[in-house]
DNA sequence: CGACGCGTTGAATGTTGTCAACATCAGTGG
DNA sequence: CCACTGATGTTGACAACATTCAACGCGTCG
């Protein structure tokens, strides 16, 4: 945050971009331009398929999306959380199983059309970066869902939530927003809403954190890192 | 397969690589020089570290391999496997929570140096293209880890590993390899090796496939597919 | 032969899901 | 203003699925 070149007043969507590579003012111009015309969705809408037509990304600048997969008795299962500063990459999508990205709160996203990432290297390496981040993202909620009980999935996963919200300035403190059902928690972490509610009763009585009014307040990181083992 | 110029004498994994993008003569002899003098990597080792340092790609020509990710209590998940034809992004490694790859079996892998393919518009295509399905057999996992049980889990996995071996040609009729010890097949899918057992005496008692010296022969491939959910 | 890795099976245990009831709250319309 | 509704959170009792622990068979390899 300290050499990056984006600006207070600037979006912090934009700032996380700049994590991933030194961007110069030119590189910087781009996105503000991609981000002039913000494309708005509702709250629990999809994000237009035609948005993800051509190749290049999605950037959310604003809110939080998930994309889900749907099975055919109903269970559902979320594949990922789309947070300010992150993207969504096209060529993922195209016949992807799971191929719908809906947004949790109001979201405003821009497009950054490939053509014209291509023509700044540092740019498209930021993007490459932000990609293999969320690869990383993927294989971690793998281990999460396959080796760790319900206690350590809950608590390693909004460590995980913290720090990438921390990356675009979102969080104040030992505090960060968290707009999100017990439904919706349990459908990222492969539980019931049932037993996510038991879970984080476990946590607070523990005084480790606490969830309320969709925001949540670590009361003790340290004792919530040691319950989210990890390697 | 029908329009992939990749010639039969070639390698298997060398044609997978020409399912995802339209290859001319250039393109197929940088492959063949690259896959020309490969490296062996024995089972059980570590693909050297060495091999992932610059950018581009490892090409895995043959034999298996996993990444994994090992907890400080001894509990292992499998992240992905890497089969013959498939990639390992070079960029996906670096700073990664499970950094290492493993060879299940003997691997003979090549290096596909970026600056060479950047050169070869249709050889980063197909890069793109497996990359893209790579993230989506990560979503994919999720969703198995997340919603299906243990049944659905083996049924859905071995589905996949068919759809990927049959890719590069390693299939004969309803026929796979599958070189891995129950216990590896329980790091990939979140499960124990002794329920793996339980659930693969199922599936054979009810013929729906059978597992034996290291192959998997689908008896009735129908029901699997009815048995692996997804929408 | 003995050691070891792998597969197989049974019995007991434990974590998580299911079902159900109820509390709380925001929003809606009478 | 209040009753009503629906979504969300909370809690208890019970069932289901998967793990753990243990024992044993079988083959390979030194």
């Amino acid at each position: 945050m300290s050499s990056n070149p984006i600006s207070e007043p600037d979006l912090p969507a934009l700032r996380r971009v700049g994590d991933f590579a030194s961007l110069d003012e030119q590189d910087i111009a781009l996105l503000r331009s991609c981000a002039q015309s913000p494309k708005y969705v509702q709250a629990r809408r999809d994000l237009p398929a035609n948005l993800f037509a051509a190749r290049g990304a999605v950037l959310i600048l604003d809110g939080w999306a998930h994309r889900s997969c749907l099975l055919a008795d109903g269970r559902r299962q979320i594949t990922g959380l789309l947070l300010p500063g992150e993207i969504v990459a096209s060529s993922s999508i195209a016949g992807s199983v799971d191929s719908t990205v809906t947004a949790i709160t109001p979201v405003n996203c821009c497009w950054l059309p490939e053509n014209t990432v291509a023509t700044r290297p540092n740019l498209a390496q930021a993007l490459d970066g932000m990609r293999a981040m969320e690869e990383q993202s993927l294989r971690r909620q793998i281990v999460r869902l396959g080796r760790l009980d319900a206690l350590e999935r809950i608590a390693d996963w909004l460590l995980e939530i913290y720090e990438r919200l921390e990356a675009s300035g979102s969080c104040i403190g030992d505090t960060m927003p968290l707009p999100v059902t017990q439904e919706t928690i349990a459908d990222v972490l492969g539980l019931t809403s049932v037993h996510v509610n038991r879970v984080l009763g476990v946590l607070r009585r523990e005084n480790v954190l606490t969830v309320q009014g969709g925001r949540v307040i670590f009361l003790d990181r340290e004792r919530c890192r040691s319950i989210a083992v990890r390697r």
